[in-house]
DNA sequence: TACAGTGATGACTGTTACTGACATCAGAAC
DNA sequence: GTTCTGATGTCAGTAACAGTCATCACTGTA
């Protein structure tokens, strides 16, 4: 028999999400979690740089959805487009079923000041990938900055109406919308 | 002879940014701040919630800033024309007096991630003072969350190229120039 | 002038997030 | 079969915070 079992990470992370939404995040210590998946506190911070950190495992798969939208736009196409495509492909990344895991998630984000931090953070990643990708495909600086931050207003707003109660509409297609909201926003005035 | 020195808060927050400055934010430890003037670790924590904190004081004052100027735009005036008159607003507070100070302070939270994660969560406050000023004026909330979420993305931008240095344009100059930017983003595709 | 509040602070104590160093030991590689 | 590797456990330590109670210059009131 194997000496560890496989799927720490994911053991911890789910371990961890139950525990916050049972109790909250700061009534459960990081040393509680790993106890409940059979593991020591030593090793929750060795597979996590800090307590928060467990709720915001796979950023990466997610921030590759928008750069690989960014590479299906045809080149020489507009900003724009471009940040309508990044946003087609992250809506295909979250489909319906991820939508439940999202919500309880979010539920624990929104009940603690500390983690909305660390989601701005990860937020603003997103942008900075954005933000090297557009620079990538030959997009100037001004220009590069507002089409990267665009985008991740527009998922984070998305984002949001997505997960409300009683919404049933896709990610992408709430995207689209807002994007749309965007263009008004600017033509107008 | 006054029992405590007055403006504990101001003397804290500026032997912090020395301390930080002079040796790193994470070398540097909440006892030792409060110590260099005076006072003990309990005292900082009970002016300041967090170590991080301290670097971001008088926040609400500039946020002011930006609702004086929602409130300066004509009613019946196009979001995008409120979003204007707030960075106008915004540039005024931040005058050329504030800027060696900006440049200081920016130069301790880009080598902190902690501290950047800190400042990505007082631009997101910053969105959310403004969308609840674009509600009470009338503006419908999709309209509205772009418009706030604008004005903090155009003066986040705008505020990163004023403490550049060598750059010696107004903040109000690059952030109009940004917001053109924007313009032409979603006017082009 | 006496005297009871008030409020900022100090002193003390405790919890927990995190870190460094070293030991352990099943399985892979040779 | 030996050596190596890598994930883990153990132990000790630092520093960020929080709760609680005492202190004492100042303020208002009688």
């Amino acid at each position: 028999m194997a000496r560890w079992q496989p799927g720490t990470r994911e053991r911890l992370a789910r371990a961890a999400l139950e525990l916050f939404s049972a109790q909250g995040f700061e009534q459960t210590t990081a040393a509680e979690i790993a106890r409940s998946v059979g593991l020591t506190e030593r090793t929750f911070f060795r597979h996590f740089a800090d307590k928060r950190e467990v709720l915001f495992d796979g950023q990466q798969s997610f921030t590759q959805a928008f750069l690989d939208g960014v590479e299906a736009a045809p080149p020489g196409a507009p900003p724009f487009e471009v940040v309508a495509s990044a946003l087609r492909s992250a809506g295909r990344f979250f489909d319906d079923e991820r939508r439940a895991f999202a919500r309880a998630r979010q539920a624990v984000i929104e009940a603690n000041p500390a983690l909305q931090e660390r989601e701005r953070h990860k937020r603003a990643a997103l942008a900075a990938a954005m933000h090297a990708a557009m620079l990538a495909r030959g997009t100037a600086d001004p220009a590069a900055s507002v089409a990267a931050e665009t985008a991740a207003t527009v998922f984070s707003l998305a984002f949001q109406q997505w997960i409300r109660p009683g919404e049933d509409r896709t990610l992408a297609q709430i995207a689209a919308g807002v994007l749309a909201e965007v263009r008004r926003f600017a033509a107008a005035g």
